[in-house]
DNA sequence: GCGACAG
DNA sequence: ATCTTGTCGC
């Protein structure tokens, strides 16, 4: 897909926390995301080997699940890790993944935050303005804001809040086990975030499509070759 | 000033 | 993110 430049990346970290502050106003923080008209779903996550970065994106079917298209690309990672500033160690990476899938995906599924950061502006919600794509934050910890002790049931969840305001759920995605950050990336909003993260749940802590991406970037998912192609024959392109 | 701090 | 084996629990 087409990618439009929104701001050089190649900054400083003063200069990333400007721009940051700048597109928070950007972002939607509402909408409904028709569970009917979704056909695609994506996920992206990137792994780091040194001084190198490896994105891996990945489209399912829906609700099928199924890998329609997938694509990974390495990039020299330059921007330091900075709590806040994620955005712009992996972005530049993750994008040149995304320019490599012909489809546009209905919704995305991001591994970080969305609203749930200092600025309200985590990478979901850069990732999601930039290409103009609903997107979820699901953070596997916490970067910010407060929340009580969540059941240990699937489902359960708590409001994540800083300084009085909710900017995320704090959801519980498998029995008893760690759960995950929920936060509005862009263009859905909280509890519609919530009932999707939920809904393309497998059984496992992480949603299939960051899941996978996950695997993916790490090297540890086999798929095959086809893209365009694969995708052409499920006629979801 | 001190502590917290996605991946 | 990454360094790292076996092991406890469902």
């Amino acid at each position: 897909m087409k990618i439009t430049q929104l701001h050089p990346w190649n900054v400083s970290p003063a200069e990333a926390i400007r721009t940051q502050s700048e597109l928070a106003a950007q972002v939607v923080r509402q909408g409904h995301v028709d569970e009917a008209s979704v056909k695609l779903v994506a996920g992206a996550d990137i792994s780091v080997e040194g001084k190198r970065g490896r994105a891996a994106v990945i489209v399912l079917s829906y609700p099928d699940l199924e890998v329609v298209e997938h694509a990974v690309a390495e990039v020299p990672i330059t921007f330091p890790y900075v709590p806040g500033l994620l955005a712009f160690r992996e972005i530049p990476v993750l994008a040149e993944a995304f320019s490599k899938i012909d489809s546009r995906p209905d919704l995305l599924l991001v591994d970080g935050q969305g609203i749930a950061h200092f600025r309200r502006f985590g990478i979901a919600c850069h990732l999601g303005l930039l290409l103009d794509i609903p997107a979820i934050g699901c953070a596997k910890s916490r970067l910010c804001g407060e929340y009580e002790p969540v059941s240990e049931d699937v489902g359960s969840r708590s409001p994540l809040s800083d300084s009085g305001e909710l900017i995320g759920a704090v959801l519980r995605t498998r029995h008893k086990v760690h759960p995950l950050f929920v936060s509005v990336g862009h263009k859905i909003a909280l509890d519609e975030a919530v009932e999707w993260t939920l809904r393309l749940n497998r059984g496992f802590r992480l949603p299939e499509p960051t899941r996978l991406a996950d695997k993916l970037a790490g090297g540890r998912l086999e798929l095959p070759p086809a893209t365009k192609e694969t995708a052409e024959q499920l006629s979801l392109l």
